[in-house]
DNA sequence: GCGACATTGTTTTTT
DNA sequence: ACAATGTCGC
């Protein structure tokens, strides 16, 4: 079989990944040098050379995205459906592990999936009923805390006894809430893992099985693996198994959430003969750019070296502009986007990425001021908002009656005249005889101990829910979310709702139906799964889908628009044209990671993330002052910009003129000798005021002036009587 | 059960 | 500053 295609113009490092002799690889990748490329070839390689069957292969990547890319990818080197082949996220797979071995994972057929906010909730109501001081021992916390020890494989019967009042409830937390998990059948995020790993462990058949299955693994973003991942894929690669990891130290920006970049020497330790390859050879960024990423970097310590290099062009310098407040910040960043929407350029070529979300909120309304289309990444995703997972509990409750999580969510949504006491009351019951709430309610009410008008709401519960059960049990899978959402009241509940809120609840759960129409086993193993096993049926399906792919944060309006989210969102996307906001001490690096010299280095790995991102131009920005938590404060620039060489920097003003560097105020007066931003003035009428902006010039001269007395106001300066305060 | 007021925290995010 | 909770009184 000609295979020659899959070498064409890959450079040597990248062949030689494609095409090693079996073993073990650890591919070190640099940002832009084509990895996700050398992963998929390397794959069809495999599969071309009849070194493995589709069947044989596992990838796993962090995000659904990812997974889809790369399974498009290697279909088009196939020129054929890969499948059989295991492409998908590690929760994906780990789910799949878990659907098809549930009885030997000790998990009910049908369990479903908690996600954060699910998992937030439960563990809050745990703190509560424990009679814990939730001051003391904030359900955040706890949250946190039983989620870093399941990435690092610790069960509660692992963690030794707490010494102080925090940590022991933290441990007797963590002990509460696998019982109630493991009572209800519900399973969060790293569980999955930490299960799907367990299993293999502890089934020695199954492990056997899947070894001797995948004998090829392969892994992207090996940086970001925590230590339950990088565990399941040595035990699941065995002595047999070839692993062929990527990854980028360089790039590991997920280390608070317990990724591991560490896991990148232990793979050439803990595996044998590792081989590794480095891909230096950068193909997106100008040398600028790469050069400003480079040195950048070199203030890492621990680095496992490499070293990006282009045969590019060098590119214009990159721009530092100095802002006199956010407002202003943004507005720079709206007039460049239109100079290079002037020059016939993409608006969605262009992002603005910054370190906290906090900061999107001016950069949006200058967006919107200058009538820039633009869209933002981040927020609150489809399956996410409360409707939708409103309508997803009755659905899980339909699935298993004793999701308590959902019980709890929709027994009183729609408020159905069951209060807080009643809920007490079934929580107490559960508690005590350690049963889910709706068996606890089912007893209850057949002892007939509450008030009437209680128990007639809770009957009444419990009723609709069998009835919707019966009535929709034929039913297609849509047809039944359709049904569920019509008579579970919520369209009622929040047409009720003021304001154009209700109306979009409204359209979200009409959407939720359309999604459910289209979801017809899109993830084709489900179907294998299902067969033979009602409990894994087309609603547990999709339940799992919603959980595990919470969906696009906004639809798809894709008019062509400026695209602008946090650097960690940016990561594995390019642009030709990138403004990183906020350069400034304390809020990138951020104030909580500046002291910690691990944290620190983090974040200028993300700030190497960042600036690897632009193709063709770079912008940098910061505030001098800026208004954060409702404080105007001053700011000194990020380290960060201190950490690229002044040569390749290019001090810009606002206006388009580029040229003279402008560090304050005070030095721009003499060169420019009109108004400039931060600039004291007087008018007449309007007082005393600061000059945020300036455009147009001659007698279309305008000034923006910030006055104390009235705000901001634009001013045609050949018509104001403006006075220059000294 | 809802509206009015108080309190609180406020990095980064996927699954 | 501000939003998102939580608490309290009706």
């Amino acid at each position: 079989m000609d295979i020659s295609d899959l070498f064409d113009g890959l450079n040597e490092a990248q062949r030689e990944a494609v095409g090693a002799a079996p073993g073990n690889l650890l591919i070190l990748a640099g940002a832009g040098s084509g990895k996700t490329r050398v992963l998929t070839h390397r794959i069809a390689f495999l599969v071309r050379t009849g070194q493995a069957s589709s069947y044989g292969i596992l990838a796993v990547t962090f995000t659904n995205k990812a997974a889809r890319e790369m399974r498009a990818r290697i279909e088009a080197l196939l020129e054929t459906p890969a499948s059989g082949m295991w492409v998908g996220t590690f929760h994906g797979i780990a789910h799949r592990l878990l659907r098809a071995h549930w009885q030997e994972a000790g998990l009910p057929q049908g369990f479903a999936i908690l996600d954060s906010e699910d998992q937030h909730r439960l563990i809050k109501r745990l703190i509560r009923e424990m009679n814990i001081d939730d001051s003391r021992v904030p359900p955040r916390q706890v949250q946190w805390f039983i989620n870093a020890k399941k990435d690092e494989g610790l069960r509660p019967q692992h963690l030794e006894e707490g010494y102080d009042y925090q940590q022991k409830m933290m441990i007797e937390l963590y002990h509460a809430y696998e019982e109630a998990c493991q009572r209800n059948g519900v399973v969060d995020f790293a569980e999955l893992l930490l299960r799907a790993l367990e299993l293999l462990r502890d089934h020695s058949d199954l492990l056997d099985h899947y070894r001797k299955r995948f004998r090829h693994i392969l892994v992207d973003e090996f940086q970001d693996t925590n230590t339950i991942q990088y565990a399941w894929i040595r035990l699941l690669a065995g002595k047999q198994g070839q692993v062929f990891a990527v990854g980028d130290d360089d790039q590991s920006i997920y280390g608070w959430r317990g990724a591991k970049v560490e896991n990148l020497q232990q793979f050439q330790r803990d595996l044998a003969d590792v081989q590794l390859i480095r891909l230096e050879q950068n193909y997106r960024s100008t040398a600028t750019i790469l050069n400003a990423a480079n040195a950048l970097i070199a203030h890492n310590s621990d680095r496992l070296g490499k070293n990006l290099w282009t045969e590019g062009v060098e590119g214009e310098a990159i721009r530092l502009y100095t802002a006199f407040n956010e407002l202003d910040e943004a507005r720079f960043a709206a007039e460049r986007i239109q100079d290079w929407c002037a020059q016939g350029r993409r608006r969605d070529e262009v992002a603005i990425l910054y370190r906290s979300n906090a900061q999107s909120r001016v950069l949006e309304e200058a967006m919107m001021h200058a009538r820039i289309p633009y869209r933002i990444y981040g927020g609150l995703r489809f399956f996410e908002r409360a409707e939708i997972k409103d309508a997803l509990a009755y659905l899980r409750l339909l699935a298993n009656r004793h999701d308590d999580p959902s019980f709890e969510r929709v027994v009183n949504t729609p408020t159905r005249g069951i209060g807080n006491r009643t809920v007490e009351i079934v929580r107490e019951q559960a508690r005590a005889t350690a049963v889910s709430m709706w068996q606890a309610a089912s007893d209850i009410l057949a002892s007939q101990s509450l008030p009437a008008r209680a128990s007639n709401a809770l009957a009444a519960f419990l009723a609709l829910l069998n009835s919707m059960d019966d009535n929709s049990q034929q039913a297609l899978l849509d047809e039944r979310v359709e049904y569920v959402i019509a008579h579970s009241g919520l369209i009622e509940f929040f047409s009720k709702e003021k304001g154009e809120k209700g109306r979009a609840r409204i359209e979200n759960l009409e959407e939720l139906v359309s999604a459910a129409r289209q979801f017809e086993f899109e993830d084709e193993w489900l179907e294998d799964v299902a067969q033979g096993s009602p409990g894994m049926d087309e609603l547990n399906a999709f339940l799992a889908h919603a959980a595990l792919e919470s969906g696009a944060t906004q639809a798809t309006a894709d008019e062509e628009a400026v695209q602008m989210m946090t650097l960690h969102t940016a990561k594995g996307l390019e642009f030709p044209l990138v403004f990183m906001v906020g350069m400034e001490e304390e809020l990138f690096p951020h104030k909580l990671s500046i002291d910690e010299p691990g944290r620190l280095e983090e974040e200028r790995r993300l700030a190497y993330v960042g600036i690897t991102r632009a193709m063709e131009q770079l912008y940098l920005s910061h505030a001098e002052v800026r208004r954060l938590y409702g404080e105007e404060k001053y700011t000194r620039p990020s380290r960060f910009i201190r950490d690229i060489p002044a040569e390749l920097l290019h001090e810009v003003r606002m206006g388009g003129g580029s040229g003279q560097p402008h560090y304050r105020p005070a030095e721009a007066q003499a060169v420019q000798g009109e108004l400039h931003f931060g600039q004291q003035v007087r008018h007449p009428k309007f007082g005393h005021g600061v000059v945020l902006n300036s455009e147009g010039s001659g007698a279309q001269a305008r000034v923006q002036v910030n006055f104390e007395e009235v705000g901001k106001k634009w001013l045609v300066l050949a018509y104001a009587r403006l006075e220059v305060i000294e």
